[in-house]
RNA sequence: GCUCCGGUGGUGUAGUCCGGUCAAGCAUUCCGGCCUUUCGAGCCGGAGAUCCCGGGUUCGAAUCCCGGCCGGAGCACCA
């Protein structure tokens, strides 16, 4: 068959040729009668994504997962990624989704308090189903009493070298002198971290591991430590507090997470954690690893957006500029946008990093549906238009598949054949003496002169078709005089000032409209009107 | 430096575990056409990838093996 292929080839694209010549029913019979499977096989593509099964889900008797922030800022589409997967897995697998609150640094990463319940917001509007809350400062007695038990044990050792000391002993692979020190010792000098006779940076717990461990930063890992700073919601009642490798690993167990899904920047914490599993016996849950997840335009880092906030650069968790959910949620971003795009990436250690237009896309298929249409004329230029004759009755329909939503309608009456108009300042810059344009659904005008005043055009034709074929530039106006003043703050938080239809101001906050030619946007305010850019 | 993980059109992904049906699917992007009174929306069509490089195994490799290059994450008394 290789050695004729140019024969072969030849035959082929006869064939083809002579079967796209047939109409497309015969192609269709000729299908159904010979190959009725390959009709099939077109509608299995157009089947929506899922996430890829879950491995090892025997070795548990339900699935559980969890999602952990940190309530120092709120929560981005970075966020949303590990938040997507584990809603999907517990919904997939009839399991449960856990919100743990991991709010155990009072002194580095504090707790902001309205947070918390931003978080379980943000968390509902994504349509998460959250089965089990937990705030992790709530649960420090438990923290401590597996801490004694280690210490007991002698599975871990109150250090009380300085960090830099102790960092010297283990990258020469050597135990500190505390190590070996007994467990009634370390009870003791547990007391003292507890009673306030060791200050803080004075002495850390540490869970024994492997001191010839190949990656230095798992040899004999810190668990909990003394912080002095005043907590959010426990004020000074601890001064002692786990470390993230402590109370996650202990939380997961107590709370029988089967499937832990996080970031791979946790690969280490994974290993440290491990280690503590062995020394209490535990099973240890299943790890999957995703990549970190960015995004082309917008700022998604929270110390970033905070101390944006802080200087003024932002104007809050919600600036358009930045990554938050909040933020997108306000530009008109919806849900189901961010649960598809986060489906689509998947479970994967690869680091992605999305595109707007990507993000746009989906949206844009979600809302386009059922957004009614309106006309903003940005930037209001004068348009008088001369030799109009008779009256022009305008129906402008809310939405081109859908009729029966209504339509906006304007009558154009020439007074001595003059009418005036306002369009957008983008459009009249475009506009050149002797150019053509169609003003929407209306007619068609020449430009005779530009002014300060405005532009002077006349009435050219009336007909659509002509104005297609004559490739007239489509430009939306409004008659002089009616509009309401309109706001719409764009993505790079400047405004877009300019008139739009009187009709907008009924609009609910939230709804999303279309500003024809100009883009999808999101109602802020109805009065004054405002508006937040979503994407065009 | 050390530990680990990746490299498929401009971008994001499917396929890689269990080699062939993959000269590679989908989406985005760009271009063209259509919507017979609406657009930068929608619908239809087209363009765009020697599957990081080199070698090996095999009748056959994006898929397996070795080497290289490039990129990322981590190496806190943060989470």
């Amino acid at each position: 068959m290789r050695g004729r292929a140019k024969e072969v080839n030849e035959i082929v694209s006869q064939v083809v040729s002579e079967v796209n010549s047939w109409p497309r029913e015969r192609q269709v019979s000729v299908l159904e009668k010979r190959w009725p499977e390959l009709l099939e096989s077109r509608k299995k593509t157009e089947e929506r994504k899922t996430l890829p099964p879950l491995k090892n889900v025997e070795r548990f008797e339900i699935v559980k997962t969890r999602f952990a922030p940190n309530p120092d800022g709120a929560l981005h589409l970075g966020s949303a990624e590990p938040i997507i997967f584990c809603d999907e897995y517990a919904k997939m697998y009839d399991g449960r989704f856990i919100l743990r609150f991991e709010d155990t640094s009072p002194d580095v990463k504090t707790p902001i308090t309205e947070i918390y319940e931003w978080i379980e917001e943000d968390l509902e509007w994504l349509g998460v189903k959250v089965d089990e809350i937990y705030i992790q400062s709530d649960r420090i007695d438990i923290y401590y009493e597996y801490a004694v038990r280690l210490l007991d044990m002698g599975s871990a050792y109150v250090c009380t070298c300085a960090s830099q000391a102790f960092k010297e002993f283990y990258m020469a692979k050597e135990a500190c002198p505390c190590r070996s020190n007994s467990s009634e010792e370390n009870l003791e000098r547990w007391m003292k971290m507890l009673d306030g006779t060791f200050k803080k940076g004075d002495a850390v717990v540490r869970i024994k591991t492997d001191l010839e461990h190949p990656n230095p930063a798992v040899r004999d890992w810190p668990a909990l430590r003394i912080a002095e700073g005043v907590h959010p919601r426990q004020g000074d009642k601890y001064r002692v507090w786990p470390l993230y490798n402590f109370s996650c690993a202990v939380d997961d167990h107590e709370m029988k997470v089967s499937h832990i899904i996080r970031g791979k920047e946790h690969e280490v914490n994974t290993t440290r954690q491990r280690y503590l599993s062995d020394h209490l016996g535990w099973e240890f849950p299943e790890i999957i690893n995703i990549g970190r997840l960015g995004l082309e335009v917008g700022v998604l880092s929270k110390s970033k957006i905070r101390s944006g906030i802080e200087d003024g650069s932002f104007t809050g968790w919600d600036d358009p500029r930045v990554g938050t959910l909040r933020s997108l949620k306000r530009r008109g971003l919806q849900p189901e946008t961010i649960r598809e795009v986060m489906i689509q990436v998947g479970p994967k250690p690869i680091n992605a990093t999305l595109s707007w237009d990507h993000i746009a896309s989906v949206n844009r298929k979600i809302i386009e549906p059922r957004a009614r249409r309106f006309t903003f004329v940005r930037d209001p230029v004068n348009l008088k238009v001369t030799g109009i004759l008779g009256e022009h009755d305008v129906r402008l329909p809310s939405h081109p598949d859908h009729p029966e939503w209504g339509s906006r309608d304007y009558s154009v009456r020439a007074d001595k054949g003059e009418a005036e108009f306002v369009v957008s300042g983008e459009d009249a810059e475009k506009m050149k003496v002797d150019g053509f344009a169609r003003l929407m659904g209306l007619f068609n005008i020449e430009i005779t002169h530009l002014g300060p005043g405005g532009i002077h055009a006349r009435f050219h034709s009336k007909s659509h078709q002509e104005a297609r074929e004559l490739d007239f530039p489509f430009v939306h106006w409004l008659p002089s005089g009616v509009g309401i003043q309109a706001r719409v703050v764009m993505p790079d938080a400047s405004t877009a000032q300019g008139l739009a239809e009187e009709e907008c101001q009924g609009l609910k906050e939230g709804s999303i409209i279309q500003f024809e030619r100009f883009g999808f946007v999101r109602i802020d305010s109805e009065s004054p009107f405002m508006a937040y850019y979503t994407h065009r």
